[in-house]
DNA sequence: TTGAAAGCGCTAACAT
DNA sequence: ATGTTAGCGCTTTCAA
């Protein structure tokens, strides 16, 4: 246990009384303020280090009206999707001097509703946004728009609030998913599909859908099962698939953890993969690479995500002007072992 | 592109003005000061909800000289360890009213060092850390100790440092796990170990060697490798073993990727496991019940290390006071088909 | 090139 | 129970 010791922090006042001169010119001086004087920014910069004085953020920002902090709202680290964005969201914003606060929502909206508050007070510069699944009322993030705060989305997005939107074209993956199995050979497509409250999920299912009659596959109603995509989801998905007289020869994954877990279920089912069930998840983790068989999937570009929405995010904060311009980031079909033609 | 529209924010004057009384006045009615009166606090409340306002969290902060903002330096939110640290810091930190703001060092000690620096401009009310695996020197947290803010570190951590530590013990971690292989009939174990530069590492590689003696078995020098642990590291170190006149029959990895990958590449190299080589990785990740043989671990317990750091800095936030005590936390020996006694 | 002074929005000691 | 006032540390007009 050792006591509070009490010393004060120094400040640009101390500098200045140690020169004999003024706090404001102390502080353009360390702001390398073009009309000072080299031999006093060298002065009040040696002193200053001398010192040891930090500048003190929280009085800078109240006098700027500006914090140099980007808040992002996420639903969850644990995701790999996301931790990739956060890097890509922490990198950007460090490289340009910002700092970021981090709010998780684990999905839930009272909580995004929270935070939004939160970052309100925190008089962020900008913000980073991920919805959770059930958001449909944004009226949360109306308090940022009506003060021209930026905010940017990603993934998950709302047309409803202005401000750059990072996507991918989710239709277009489980389209591309679904038909790489039909042109292995699949003639009985399944889909495990994510919540319908979520435009993301409801894309993804239209490309299924579209795939399949597109190739004049028939969509039966059985094969399409809707759910939160919980461990336990897919685990029943794939009993109530493999109890059926026509068993799915394909499997489409509207998650990577519900693909991983299909994937597992199915083996331990004794069904052979790839050989009776192929088997591809939208959304790709490491440990796609790892399992047996490797688990194909479509790769969501997280931390490019993650990247270019801070970077969209700077750019309106630096122009002081909102721009609602969407970016569409390549997905990558990853073709593994579950869904290898032989 | 919208232009920013220039909306004063509310203040406390303007609810002041609103009602004919002090800014002072309505600053206790806000925080629920206990000598104003019910009603005065009811009418101020009204009207800051009727104007919208917000309290400026920056204002409050200068004012109070405490912002609420916890600093989390960790070095790396990709892997599952931290993500899961990260949650449990996250969730104890908001339920207390504490802001997170989080910077990874991504290994680096430069980054470390920068990070500090940020986080004393930023004023934090205390820090939560863990140290890259190459920090030796840890002057950088002096600033912090002098001016009595609290610095919890937990997983990698220095003693140098005042302030709660919560740890577990890597030693016991390694010769549980290692011991574990031993009584499943391994007599020729390896340990791929990490860098000698960390503690968290050396303590692994004693734990393990002691092992080894204690069941006397002899510990030969080409089945003790160091390294960074790297994708390749864990590649080369198969091959090195798998090429030996005596290739080990068990393998204890230093860390989940590692383990991971030992694990793949010595599938691929046509061992059979767990028949011919037993594997245990130190560090679970989800990743461990999804490959095929599942993976036994040495869970290591993130969630809760991340909480109890947090509560633990919290209450020596609370009290002023930097309590240096050592917490240790279990960890849970996860015997899986990798290394499963037939 | 530098200084003086006001102010950012809130809090808190002191007064009433 | 409420008002007055000063101040947190910095930035920024305005003046010199």
């Amino acid at each position: 246990m050792a006591l509070k010791e009490q010393k004060r922090e120094i400040t640009i006042n101390d500098i200045a009384k140690e020169l004999n001169i003024s706090p404001s010119t102390v502080s353009r001086a360390l702001n390398d303020n073009a009309k000072i004087s080299e031999a006093t920014k060298e002065k009040v910069k040696a002193v200053a280090q001398d010192l040891g004085y930090e500048l003190n953020l929280v009085a800078s920002s109240l006098s700027k009206n500006k914090t140099n902090v980007i808040g992002v709202i996420i639903p969850n680290i644990g995701s790999q999707f996301f931790a990739k964005a956060l890097s890509g969201i922490q990198e950007v914003a460090r490289a340009n001097g910002y700092n970021v606060i981090i709010c998780q929502t684990n999905e839930s909206v009272q909580q995004e509703v929270d935070m939004t508050r939160v970052m309100n007070s925190a008089r962020v510069d900008g913000l980073v946004c991920c919805l959770t699944m059930e958001t449909k009322d944004v009226g949360h993030f109306d308090v940022f728009t009506k003060k021209g705060i930026p905010v940017a989305m990603f993934d998950r997005v709302s047309y409803a609030v202005p401000g750059p939107k990072i996507v991918v074209d989710n239709y277009e993956a489980a389209y591309t998913a679904t038909e790489h199995l039909i042109n292995l050979g699949c003639k009985r497509v399944a889909h495990l599909a994510g919540t319908t409250s979520s435009k993301v999920f409801c894309d993804r299912t239209e490309g299924f859908k579209d795939a399949l009659q597109k190739n004049d596959l028939p969509l039966l109603p059985q094969y399409l099962l809707s759910s939160d995509l919980t461990e336990q989801d897919a685990r029943d998905a794939v009993r109530i698939w493999m109890n059926l007289p026509d068993k799915p020869d394909g499997i489409v994954a509207a998650s990577a953890s519900s693909g991983l877990i299909i994937s597992a279920a199915a083996k331990s089912a004794g069904v052979r993969l790839p050989e009776d069930l192929s088997i591809i998840s939208l959304g790709n983790e490491r440990c796609n690479e790892f399992v047996t068989p490797s688990l194909s999937a479509v790769d969501m570009p997280g931390y490019d995500m993650g990247k270019s929405a801070v970077e969209q995010l700077i750019k309106c904060i630096k122009s002081e002007k909102v721009d609602s311009s969407i970016t569409l980031k390549p997905i990558q079909l990853l073709i593994r072992n579950s869904s290898f033609k032989h």
